[in-house]
RNA sequence: GCCGAAAUAGCUCAAUUGGUAGAGCAACUGACUUGUAAUCAGUAGGUUGUGGGUUCAAGUCCUACUUUCGGCACCA
C-alpha cells in the first residue's frame, strides 16, 4: 500500500486536505479548537477539541459534504508570515495555538500561516494553491487521541482521512483497505480452524485448535532445530516465580502494571512470569562457569503471562499469555560482536526460508535525559550502543535509531514487520544486557583466574510464536507452504463407489509417508468437494477417477490453479517430498 | 485503561415508525453416483451477549455490566 508521507505530491495534498477538514469542522462545530493535523503513512488526521460535543462515524458523511462544499468554493490558499509576537496576539484566544507558538524556537522568528476563505491555520506548509484541488478524499475513521500523546492529558477527537489526485487512486486505495480485511489473521484463524477464544476462558487467552497446533508444532520444531544447529541448549522453566525473583531482576519495579497481580501462597508471594530472563539467569548461576564454557546459549519456548491493557488485545497478535521463542546468550565482552552477528544471521536465514521480505531494523537506544529508566552509567551505555552500531555497519544492515526506546537494561535491535491490518509489529529482537547478570551476581572465571561478570544477549527470532503465526497468516493470506499446511493433501475420488478403494489406498500410502492427508469420499459432486478443498486452502487436491485407477497414476490440482497434472505415484511422491524437504514457498 | 462503535442460529447477514425473530451456507435425513469452485427435497437449529428498567407490547427505547471492532496510550 502507498506511503502518503513519502510521496512528495501526496504529502502536500493530504496536508492541505487536513486544513480542509478543519475548515469544514469549524463550520459545523463553531466551538471546535484545533491541535495538530499532520500527514501520516495512510493519509492525514486532525486532532480536535470539541468541548462537550462528540463526532461519531455517522457524522463523517456530513463533514465530507461540508468539505466538498468548501472545496468547490475554490478559495486560493494564501501563505502569510508573521512574527512570534504577532502570532501570539492573533491566536491569543486559542490555548492550543498559544501552546504551539510559545514552544516554537525563539530564533525561528517567522511563523507561517495559511488562509483559505474564512479559515486560517498555523502551518509550516507547503500547501496546494487552491481548495479546488482537494476533491478526491475520504474520511476513514474517528477516535480519541490524548493531547500530545500523553495519557495524563485530555483526550481530543481525531479524524482520519486520505486524499488522492484522482478518483481512481482513491477508489483503488479503498478497495485495498477492503482486501486487507480479508487477510486479517483473526478472520483467517477462524476460517481455517487455527485458534479460538472464549469469554468463559477469558479475554486474550487463545486456544489453538488441531489445525493451529500443527502449524504451531512445525514452527516450534523448525526454530528449535535451527537453534540446535547453532549450539543453543534448550531448557524448560516454570511459568511462574517467587516475587523476589522479579525484585532481584528489577522487572517488578519497571513493569508491575503489566504483570498479573501478586498471589499470596502461605507465607510467600508469587507472580505469573511476564518473561523468562530471570529464570535463565538463575539457571546460569547454578554452576561455576569458566571463560571456556562461553558463550553459553540457553533457549526455551517459554509461556509467559502479561496483563495487557484490554484495549491493546488483538487476536493472537497481542494476548495475555504467549510463548516466547526466547534465548539468553551468556558471553564475554569480546564475544558480543560475534554472537550478535550470529543472531542477526539466524534471523535473516529464517526470514529467507519463510519468504519474509518486507522488514526493517530499528536500533533502540536510551534517552540520556531519562535517568529514571536508564540509571546505569553513561559509559556502559555508550559502549554498548556503539558496539551494536558497529556490528550493523559491518553487516551493511540499514537501520533507524530510536532514542528512548531501549529496554531498561540495555540497547536493542528490533525487526519491524507490517501486518496486513494495523500498526507495525516487532517480531525478532536482539537485546544487549550489561545489567541483569550483575543483579544476579553471575560470574565466570577468566583466564587470569579472576571472577568477571558475563554479558547477556536476549534474543527472539519469532518473538512470540503466537504473534508470529498472526503475522504469517496475514503475510501468506493463509496459503501456507506445504511443510506448514495443517492439511497438506485432499484426496477426492470422482465417484466413491468406483474409485473409493483406490483413493483409500493412495491416502494410506501418503499417510505412511508422513503426509497430513484428508480423504473426501463423501457422496457429493466433484465440484462441491473441490471447492471446499480450495476454500480450506489445501495445497494439493488429488482427483482420482477411472483413468487414474486403471493407470495407477495421480492427478492433482495445486491450490489456486485451474489445470490438472497427472504423474506416476513415484513421480508424485518425489515431488511432494522435495517440496516439504526444501520448505518450498507458495508461488505468487 | 481512555474515546467511539457494535453484539440476532455453528458461520455470513435480514427484521419498516416498538407489534408473532427470517434467509443463505454449514449440520442432520432422504433421493441422486457424480471428471475439476456450490445437485435436489426435507428436518432441526434462538430466553436476540448478560442483568435491571420503561411499555398493553422490546431484537428495536433507557441503564449497568461483559465481550468484540476502530483508534489513542502501553508493549521487558
Amino acid at each position: 500500500m502507498i506511503n502518503i508521507k513519502e510521496d512528495e505530491k501526496l504529502n502536500v495534498l493530504n496536508h492541505s486536505c487536513a486544513h480542509l477538514l478543519a475548515q469544514a469542522v469549524k463550520h459545523l462545530y463553531p466551538n471546535a479548537k484545533f491541535w495538530v493535523g499532520p500527514v501520516i503513512e495512510e493519509g492525514f488526521y486532525y486532532d480536535i477539541d470539541l468541548g462537550d460535543e462528540v463526532i461519531t462515524e455517522e457524522d463523517l458523511p456530513k463533514i465530507e459534504k461540508e468539505m466538498k462544499k468548501c472545496s468547490k468554493d475554490n478559495k486560493r490558499i494564501v501563505r502569510e508570515e508573521i512574527s512570534k509576537e504577532e502570532a501570539l496576539e492573533k491566536f491569543k484566544d486559542d490555548p492550543y495555538k498559544v501552546d504551539l507558538i510559545s514552544r516554537m524556537d525563539e530564533n525561528e522568528v517567522v511563523i507561517s500561516m495559511y488562509t483559505q476563505g474564512d479559515f486560517t491555520d498555523l502551518c509550516r506548509g507547503p500547501h496546494v494553491e487552491s481548495t479546488k484541488l482537494l476533491k478526491n478524499f475520504k474520511l476513514l475513521k474517528v477516535s480519541g487521541a490524548y493531547w500530545k500523546g500523553d495519557a495524563h492529558n485530555k483526550m481530543l477527537q481525531r479524524i482520519y482521512g486520505i486524499c488522492f489526485e484522482n478518483p481512481e487512486d482513491l477508489e483503488a486505495h479503498l478497495k485495498a483497505l477492503e482486501e486487507a480485511k480479508e487477510r486479517d489473521h483473526r478472520k483467517i484463524g477462524k476460517d481455517l480452524g487455527i485458534y479460538m477464544m472464549s469469554d468463559l476462558v477469558g479475554r486474550g487467552l487463545p486456544m489453538y485448535l488441531p489445525n493451529g497446533f500443527i502449524l504451531w508444532n512445525k514452527l516450534e520444531t523448525y526454530i528449535r532445530d535451527k537453534e540446535i544447529a547453532r549450539g543453543y541448549l534448550h531448557v524448560q522453566t516454570p511459568p511462574l516465580g517467587n516475587v523476589e525473583l522479579y525484585k532481584t531482576s528489577g522487572h517488578l519495579d519497571h513493569y508491575k502494571d503489566a504483570m498479573f497481580p501478586i498471589m499470596q501462597v502461605e507465607d510467600e508471594e508469587y507472580v505469573l512470569r511476564p518473561m523468562n530472563c530471570p529464570h535463565h539467569m538463575v539457571m546460569y548461576g547454578n554452576e561455576l562457569h569458566s571463560y571456556r564454557d562461553l558463550p553459553l546459549r540457553i533457549a526455551e519456548i517459554a509461556r509467559d503471562c502479561r496483563y495487557e491493557a484490554s484495549g491493546a488485545l488483538k487476536g493472537i497478535e497481542r494476548v495475555r499469555t504467549f510463548c516466547q521463542n526466547d534465548s539468553h546468550i551468556f558471553c564475554t565482552p569480546d564475544q558480543i560482536e560475534e554472537e550478535f552477528k550470529g543472531v542477526v544471521d539466524l534471523i535473516l536465514e529464517c526470514y529467507k526460508e519463510l519468504g519474509i521480505t518486507d522488514y526493517r531494523f530499528e536500533l533502540s537506544l536510551r534517552d540520556p535525559e531519562d535517568k529514571v529508566k536508564y540509571h546505569q552509567d553513561d559509559e556502559m551505555w555508550d559502549k554498548a550502543e556503539d558496539m551494536l552500531r558497529q556490528v550493523l555497519n559491518d553487516l551493511k544492515i540499514e537501520y533507524v535509531e530510536k532514542i528512548g526506546e531501549a529496554a531498561f537494561y540495555g540497547p536493542k535491535l528490533d525487526v519491524q514487520l507490517k501486518p496486513a491490518v494495523g500498526n507495525e509489529i516487532t517480531v525478532s529482537t536482539c537485546q544487549l544486557d550489561f545489567c541483569l547478570p550483575a543483579k544476579f551476581d553471575l560470574t565466570y572465571v577468566d583466564k587470569d583466574g579472576s571472577k568477571k561478570t558475563p554479558v547477556v544477549l536476549h534474543r527472539a527470532v519469532f518473538g512470540s510464536i503466537d504473534r508470529f503465526i498472526a503475522y504469517y497468516l496475514e503475510e501468506t493470506k493463509g496459503i501456507l507452504p506445504l511443510w506448514l499446511a495443517p492439511k497438506q493433501i485432499c484426496v477426492i475420488p470422482v465417484n466413491s463407489e468406483y474409485q473409493g478403494d483406490y483413493a483409500k489406498e493412495v491416502t494410506e500410502k501418503l499417510e505412511k509417508e508422513g503426509f497430513r492427508v484428508f480423504l473426501d469420499d463423501r457422496n457429493e459432486k466433484l465440484g462441491y468437494r473441490l471447492r471446499e478443498s480450495q476454500t480450506k486452502k489445501i495445497p494439493y487436491t488429488l482427483i482420482l477417477g477411472d483413468n487414474e485407477k486403471n493407470d495407477k497414476t495421480i492427478s492433482y490440482r495445486l491450490f489456486g490453479e485451474k489445470e490438472t497434472t497427472t504423474l506416476s505415484w513415484d513421480e508424485f511422491l518425489k515431488q511432494v517430498k522435495d517440496e516439504v524437504d526444501n520448505k518450498k514457498l507458495f508461488k505468487k
